[in-house]
DNA sequence: AATGAATGAGAATTCATTCAT
DNA sequence: GATGAATGAATTCTCATTCAT
C-alpha cells in the first residue's frame, strides 16, 4: 500500500522534496489542522514555502491531495473488508479504519464536520468508502446481525460517534483514555442488542 | 439561573454594556466558533472594540468567560436530574443538557475537542458538571441500570460520543439527520443490554 | 473647490490621517500608477499600511476614492463651461481640464485605457464629465463652429489625442515639450478646417 | 525582411529555441505587456524558463530584444516610405506604420509612455524611425504641404495623438470605435489647414 | 469610562532569478 | 545546453491588541 502519491517524470531530488512536503502536511494537518500556515509545513519539510506552491496550487489543493491519500488507503481496506463472507465482521474492520484516521486527523475531521467545504471529497469519500460499508451494514441486518431501525445511510453518523472519544487523546487528562476499539465494541453492542429501545425521529 | 455574572461596583451603564458583551459573545462564539474577531463581537454587542477589552484582558479569556457562564447553566441542571430517584432518568436528563450546550455551540466544542488549551475550564467542567453526572451513573450501576464494565470516569467520552452525530447539522446531505436524542438513546441501549460483549482496553 | 473628501464625524487626528492618505495615494498613483504598493502609500502618509486599509476595504476601493475626487471636480468645471453661450469656448475649457487631469495621472489613464475595470467609475464619468462635454460639442456643430463629420460621442477619443503628448512630460527628452494647450489648439483646428478630408470609417 | 535577431555560434536547436522564444515573448509582450511572467513566455515558446534566462539576462533585456525587432521592421518600412516623390504620402505611411506597432502592442507602449526607463532603446527609435520621419516632415513643410508652425521634432508626440483613440479597442463602450486611420486623417486636416490658429508654447 | 484609531505581526500567494541535475 | 526545481523578496489583506481623544 503505497502511502506516497507518485508522479512520473519527477526529478529524484523533486520527488525527494514532493513525499517530504507530503510526510509534513500530513503530520502537520493531522496535529494542527487546517489552520497551521504553509510556512510551518514548508519548514518542517526543509524547503521554501514557495516549493510547497510549486507542486500544490493552493493551500485547500495540497490538504485535498492529503485527504485523498487517505480516502485511496481507506477504499483499499474497505475492499478488503467488503469481500469478508461475515458481514458484521467486515463492517467492523471498515469502521475501525475510518475510525482509525478520523481520530489521527484533525483536519480530516474538520472538512467533514463541516457542511459545504470540499464537496467533491466528500463525494469521493461516499462513493469510494461509505457507500461499500452502508452495503456491508445493510447485509448484516439482513443477516439478522444488527437491529432493523437504524437506517445504513446513518452510518456515518454511527462512525462519528464511535470515533468521537479518540478525539481526546491529547494528554491522558482521563486516567481511561479510550481507545476506538473500546467505544466502537460498545457501539455495537447497542446495534445488537436483543431488547432494543424506540429509537425517536 | 443568573444569566449575567455581576461584577461589583460597575456603574450602571457599564453593568449594561457587560451584559451585551456577554451575551453577543454568547451568540458569536456559538455561531462562528473562536474565529470569529472582535471587532464583530463589539458590533454584535453595541459598543467599540476596546470596550470589549476594558472588561476581558484578552479573546481566551472572553471565550473563558462565557463557557463559564455556560458551565453554571449546566450544573444547575444537574443538580435538580442530580436528586431524582431513578439515577438512570436522572443521568440522561444531564447527558442530554451537557449535548445541547456542545450541539449548539461552536467554540465550545472546538476547546473541548483540543486537549491542553483552557485546562482550568476543563477543570471546573469537571468538578461542577461531569463529578455529579458520574455519581449518578455510578448510582445506576450499582442499581443494576446499567451495565458494569464501563467506568464511570468514561462519561465524557460517552458524551462525546452521543453529540458527535449532531455535528452533521449543515445541508441534509443525508435524509436521517439524527437528532442529539436518538443517539443518546442508542448509546443508552449499549449502556443496558443484555449481553454485554466484552470491552478492550 | 474642496480638494479633499471629508466624512462627517471623524476624529480630528483620523481626519488628519484620511487627508493624507487621500493625498498621498492620489501623488503616488498619479506617478506610479496601480501598481504602487500600499505600503509605499502609507509611507507618504506616515501611517501604517492597515491604517489605509481601515479607510478604504482594498485597494481598487481607494483607488476608486481618487478618482471620484477627480471627476467631482471636474464636473465643477464642466458646469461652468457649459454655461458658457459660446459653445465652442466652452468646448475648450472643459476639454483642457479633463486633459490636464488625464495627463497628470497615470492611475487615470491606466483605468480608461483598460476596458473591463472599475465600470461604475467609467459610467460616472460618462454621465458626469462626458455627456455634458458632448451636448457641448454638438451645440457647437449646429452653431457651424465644428465640422459634421464627426460624430459628439468620439469626444473621448479626440480628448484622449489631445492629451497624448503630454505624457511624455518625463525629463524633457524632447527640446518642444508640448504642453496639453498646444496640442487641443492643433486638434481643434482640424475640427475646424475649411476643408475636411473624408474621414474613413 | 529579416524578423528573427541570428547570433553567430548557436547550434542549431540553439537556434531554434531563440527564435521560439522571441515568438513567444513577441505575442506575450503584445497581448499581455510587460508584466507577463517569464515562465508563461518560456511556456509559449515550449522551453524552460531558465532556457530563457541563458538568452537574455533579464527579463528587461528580452523585452529590449523583441522592441528592437520591431523598430527594425519599422525602418524598414520607413526607408521606402523615405523614397515616396510625395513627402506628405510617404510621411503618412510611415506614421501609419508606427502608430500600426504601437496600437497592437502592450508592452511597446507601457515603455514609451514613461520617462526614464530603456533610454537607449527610445535613443536607437530616435534614429532609425524618427529621424527620418522627421526628415519627410520637414520635406513635406519645405513643399507647402504641412503648416509652418509645428516644429519636425513634435513628430513624436503628433504619433502618440494620433495613435491614443486606437487603445479604447475594448468592448464597444463607444459605438463609434475609431480606428488609427480615422484620426491620423484628423491630425493630417489639423497639419495642413489653410486657417492655421496660433499655436502656444 | 468609552471608543474610534492605529499598528505590528502574520498568512496566502506570486514571480524574477539562480541552482542542481 | 537545457531544464525543472528552489527560493527570497514582494504584495495584498486580516486581526488581536494598544493608544489617544
Amino acid at each position: 500500500m503505497a502511502t506516497i502519491a507518485e508522479q512520473r517524470g519527477l526529478r529524484a531530488d523533486a520527488q525527494r522534496n514532493q513525499d517530504r512536503i507530503i510526510a509534513a502536511a500530513q503530520a502537520a494537518f493531522a496535529a494542527l489542522g487546517y489552520e497551521v500556515p504553509i510556512e510551518e509545513i514548508a519548514r518542517r519539510a526543509g524547503v521554501g514555502a514557495a516549493t510547497v506552491y510549486r507542486r500544490f496550487p493552493n493551500k485547500q489543493r495540497l490538504l485535498r491531495a492529503i485527504l485523498d491519500l487517505k480516502i485511496g488507503e481507506l477504499q483499499a481496506t474497505i475492499a478488503t473488508a467488503h469481500s469478508d463472507p461475515d458481514a458484521l465482521r467486515g463492517l467492523l474492520a471498515g469502521m475501525r479504519a475510518v475510525i482509525k484516521v478520523q481520530a489521527a486527523n484533525m483536519a480530516f475531521l474538520q472538512v467533514f464536520a463541516q457542511a459545504g467545504v470540499m464537496p467533491e471529497l466528500k463525494q469521493e469519500l461516499r462513493q469510494r468508502v461509505f457507500a461499500p460499508l452502508e452495503e456491508l451494514f445493510a447485509r448484516a441486518q439482513a443477516a439478522g446481525q444488527l437491529r432493523r431501525d437504524v437506517d445504513p445511510r446513518e452510518l456515518a453518523q454511527l462512525i462519528q460517534m464511535a470515533g468521537a472519544p479518540a478525539k481526546h487523546a491529547g494528554e491522558g487528562e482521563c486516567p481511561l483514555t479510550g481507545t476506538a476499539e473500546r467505544y466502537l465494541t460498545l457501539l455495537v453492542d447497542a446495534l445488537r442488542t436483543p431488547k432494543p429501545s424506540p429509537l425517536p425521529d
